[in-house]
RNA sequence: GGGCCUGUAGCUCAGCCAGGUAGAGCAGUCGGCUCUUAACCGACUGGUCAUGGGUUCGAAUCCCACCAGGCCCGCCA
């Protein structure tokens, strides 16, 4: 495979992420996601270089410098579906999770626990700093473990690598060896294609230093190709617009032997040819990077460098860009509170183009979007055309992992589920839900799956739905809530309490829908609610009387 | 300096990645469910798909240009 050409130059800027199709395949490729089409994609171009396709490889990066959030795991599932696609068109593929645990801990992410005095470890790999959560062997492996744990409930299949252990074991000495001599090459390169001045003085290696254990610090100046050994010198770094003074010692460190990475500009690089990679996504912000490394993939290295898909960022609710450091973030851990593993999933497979905004809010949609998906699946639902039942056909096989139910499983709005359990009374909201529900003839009994969905949806109707402010009531209202209450206690049926509400509101001058708002304002913090006549009851007489006296 | 995303009904958005008669929810209007909020049911109203070109039998969708808002890169990994 030499000099051969691979037929998409990423590095030049043209067709990387992009989904252009044959123009003669009007068929319809696998199960007819954009992930059978980039399977296809990556397969067409496998042929075309001539390259075996007993195994075809995918990898996704895991971040470990920080606690991982929707957007870090969104690449790793989205590779498992690019596995299951080329499976689908016949090929045996695996998916590669790789851990990126070499890297220095840049800044202390808000919100952990302060066991662990992190300032001090800046620019420490993060294999190496202790967890401050005290359950795992370092920093990075809890954090790698967030997103294995993650992985593993939402049944996503993966064989998982770490950096440290691949350096450790010398897994790259080729690679690094052949980067390495060419340095000045790829310091050239660098600036061509992105401007960075920084290689043409520095090699693309970061020794972990063994005075201070900090491996941004050091510059690396010199390779000794008999003794794989790199001469550095800890000078000091830039992070983040704030200096990290280094030590100042000199010393070498052995390429082969774990002592140091290579910078990101070419690691990658040394991955993809070292566990022949052949296709993995990236967000924009790394799109320089993947220049870089697709040059130095095919041109150093003389590995065709993967097939790529470059994916928008996740975004917040407010449109920003998720960031680890900061508060808000979603993770999966607390996804999962609120919505199902299927309801993620399907966040993730949807679409590939286009930003995605990511937010506890959301959750209902994609619950109930699944469920429809599901009733399209099994014939329950109508789709204007042929086409698009197709599509959203496979869109749900994918979701199910290409397994998917023989027959749909119990479907309520989850927004209903959210608004009884939101306003359910605290001791019995399960109760009340269910038999609101057969109430409401949506269901004769519940499934388990479906008394979870309950539990989640309370938990995003009182979480994500806020508690009611305290209400400033006029003297008259006062005296109208009181009166409701004193007769509260006599009350022995649900209609009794019901009829009460009106009588309460016209003795004291009101509109029924007066009254009742100002009753929904107090009891929930909304204008709406359920009928209150049941709802008082089942909340039972003396909590009913309780919450309508609560002074605001 | 380079690149990306978003712009569709009053509001929030889906549809765009593989072109085939513009959709949903909410809001509004009218009606039904015998006082009633919720829920539900029926109907109605509402969009030159940011703008201008191009390709096509056919464009919200593909291409080019342009406007507006946002983001990423040009420290570092």
């Amino acid at each position: 495979m030499g000099g051969s050409r691979p037929p998409d130059n990423a590095y030049e800027g043209s067709a990387a992420g992009r989904l252009d199709v044959p123009s003669e395949t009007k068929a319809v490729i696998g199960r007819g996601t954009w992930m059978d089409k980039v399977a296809h994609d990556v397969l067409v171009r496998e042929r075309g270089l001539g390259r075996s396709l007993s195994m075809v490889r995918v990898e996704s990066g895991l971040g470990a410098s920080g606690i991982p959030h929707v957007g870090n795991l969104s690449d790793c599932v989205r590779a498992f579906g690019i596995k299951l696609a080329l499976e689908v068109q016949g090929v045996r593929s695996e998916h590669i999770a790789f851990t990126d645990d070499m890297d220095g801990l840049r800044k202390v992410p808000a919100g952990l626990p302060d066991s662990v005095d992190l300032t001090k470890y800046i620019g420490h790999p993060v294999s190496r700093i202790p967890d401050p959560f005290s359950c795992h062997d370092s920093y990075g492996g809890h954090m790698g473990f967030l997103l294995l744990d993650a992985m593993d409930k939402l049944g996503v299949e993966y064989v998982h690598e770490s950096a440290t252990e691949n350096y450790r074991r010398n897994r790259f000495a080729r690679q690094v060896r052949a980067i390495l001599a060419r340095s000045e090459e790829i310091g050239a390169k660098i600036r061509e294609l992105t401007g960075q001045e920084k290689y043409e003085e520095a090699l693309p290696f970061f020794p972990i230093c063994a005075e201070c254990g900090r491996i941004y610090t050091t510059k690396a100046v010199s390779y000794d190709a008999r003794t794989d050994g790199v001469g550095y010198r800890c000078e000091g770094a830039e992070l983040r617009g704030r200096r990290l003074e280094g030590c100042g010692y000199e010393g070498e460190a052995k390429v082969t032997s774990g002592e140091g990475k290579m910078s990101w500009k070419v690691e990658f690089a040394a991955r993809w040819s070292a566990l022949d990679i052949r296709y993995e996504a990236y967000g924009k912000e790394l799109a320089d990077s993947v220049r870089i490394n697709d040059w130095v993939s095919d041109e150093i290295l003389g590995f065709p460098h993967p097939y790529h898909v470059k994916w928008e960022l996740l975004l917040d609710r407010s449109g920003k860009k998720i960031s680890k450091s900061e508060g808000g973030l979603v993770t999966p851990q607390t996804w999962f509170r609120y919505g199902t593993k299927e309801s993620l999933v399907l966040l993730m497979f949807k679409r590939i183009v286009g930003a995605r905004k990511v937010s506890i809010e959301e959750i209902p949609k994609y619950m109930d979007e699944f469920d429809w998906l599901e009733d399209v699946y099994h014939g329950k639902a109508r789709v204007d055309s042929e086409g698009k039942l197709v599509k959203l056909k496979g869109l749900y096989e994918y979701v199910t992992y290409l397994k998917p139910p023989a027959a749909p499983s119990q479907h309520v709005p989850f927004r209903l589920l959210a608004e009884l359990a939101g306003v359910a009374p605290k001791d019995a909201w399960q109760d009340y839900v269910v038999a609101r529900l057969k109430a409401y003839r949506a269901i004769s009994e519940p499934t388990p799956g479906l008394l979870l969905r309950i539990e989640m949806a309370r938990n995003w109707a009182t979480t994500a739905g806020g508690r009611p402010a305290p209400v400033k009531l006029t003297a008259e209202q006062r005296a109208a809530v009181d009166d409701l209450a004193g007769r509260l206690a006599a009350a022995d049926s649900a209609d009794y309490i019901q009829n009460q509400i009106f009588e309460v509101g016209r003795a004291h001058g009101m509109q029924p829908s007066e009254f009742f708002r100002l009753l929904y304002a107090i009891l929930l913090g909304s204008e709406k609610g359920p009928r209150l006549g049941p709802y008082l009851y089942d909340m039972g007489v003396e909590t009913a009387v309780k919450a309508l006296s609560r002074k605001g």
